[in-house]
DNA sequence: ACCTGAACACCGTTCAAGT
DNA sequence: ACCTGAACACCGTTCAAGT
């Protein structure tokens, strides 16, 4: 087979390269792959590179290690919440209650249609975020999007007006530990049967509303 | 060295036998100091062996596979948990606002005592749950505990009146959601210069309390 | 610059054998 | 019943070598 020497590549974003292609790209959406049909347990380098097509080392020409490599996995789950966040609050611009209600319920969606990748971007598999300068930006970014969103309806008067950084760790905490929770089977039979994860973010993000 | 034949085993709990003694609880505690000294990555079964001083097929006797493991020792982490939050709260018998604000504050300091215990117990390392008996007892009783506080302050008129199983979780989910974010290092820099996880959290409860 | 294949230390698990 | 040691498949990582 041979390729078009013309590449389409006018935009500034990576593309399809010669040779083997994209390779980095390509690994971490092996990676993805594989955490959604193995888990987090499945996820190995080899197995990534071997899905990849390439030998068991030839990751180490794009990342360190594993653990650089689940760091741009994780990025890469992070880039795609924020996307998800944004997209939704965009449709209500001048609606700070819907974009709280539609905001959370699309973190919960996220998680739910993407369990492994979420349980890698928050349960402490990334050891030593402190050292993935991209990892931090993205995950603060998606911060300072939920503290916006909150600050917006302490101004409409539909949350309670106290120091609005702390209210949105708060907030972010209720929908987020409800969702961990949910996940890891905490929550007890009685309380699932009638209602889903879903359901409970909505309850609680009710009780926050004040009008 | 020769052992008193005569046991001081009066109680049914289990305690030292012959041999090389009480292997399974050996290699439970031995796993929980892997797990504070090097964290989850750390852990190994062969290492677990090695500080328990066996070889390293003799875990098999007591543990059909490292996941096994990992079940008695979250176990562990759970009835740890549990314990302090009955010691906490039963100072209190009578003051259920008290018991909330002392029972969530005893729950953050297990997390930042026994960080990667903590891990372990809520952070999806543990797979098929269901499979542990045990362990699912002792997480649903801890779940119940929470909700018996969370009941006694709605009867006292401390929180808000709501069917009391949702409304626990979706306190204890804002507890955990917000342990889980710091610990993870997603609650940003500007918000934790000036608090702690501690502060955070008493905050969150304040925020809940009527009275 | 990007990739391969051999090599090394380590891991989970099995099994025949010892007490 | 409880434990050992050899063995196997798999893993992360390194490195000399190929293009």
């Amino acid at each position: 087979m041979t390729v078009s020497r013309f590449s389409l590549n006018i935009s500034p974003m990576p593309s399809k390269k010669y040779h083997h292609g994209d390779l980095k790209n390509a690994l971490i959406n092996a990676g993805v792959e594989i955490l959604a049909k193995e888990g987090i347990g499945g996820l190995s380098l080899r197995k990534v590179a071997q899905r990849a097509g390439v030998s068991h080392s030839a990751p180490y020409a794009h990342f360190p290690d594993k653990q650089s490599l689940i760091a741009a996995i994780s990025t890469e789950g992070f880039n795609q919440l924020y996307a998800e966040l944004d997209a939704v609050t965009s449709l209500y611009p001048y609606d700070p209650k819907k974009q709280l209600i539609e905001g959370s319920q699309a973190y919960v969606r996220f998680a739910m249609n993407n369990a492994d990748t979420f349980k890698i971007m928050f349960s402490g598999v990334l050891e030593k975020e402190k050292e993935y300068p991209a990892f931090l930006e993205i995950s603060h970014k998606t911060f300072e999007r939920v503290v916006g969103i909150v600050q917006a309806c302490q101004d409409a008067g539909i949350l309670r007006a106290s120091p609005s950084d702390m209210t949105a760790v708060t907030i972010w905490g209720q929908i987020h530990g409800v969702i961990a929770l949910g996940m890891e089977g905490q929550i007890s039979r009685t309380v699932l049967e009638h209602r889903s994860v879903q359901d409970i973010v909505a309850f609680a993000i009710e009780q926050l509303i004040l009008s």
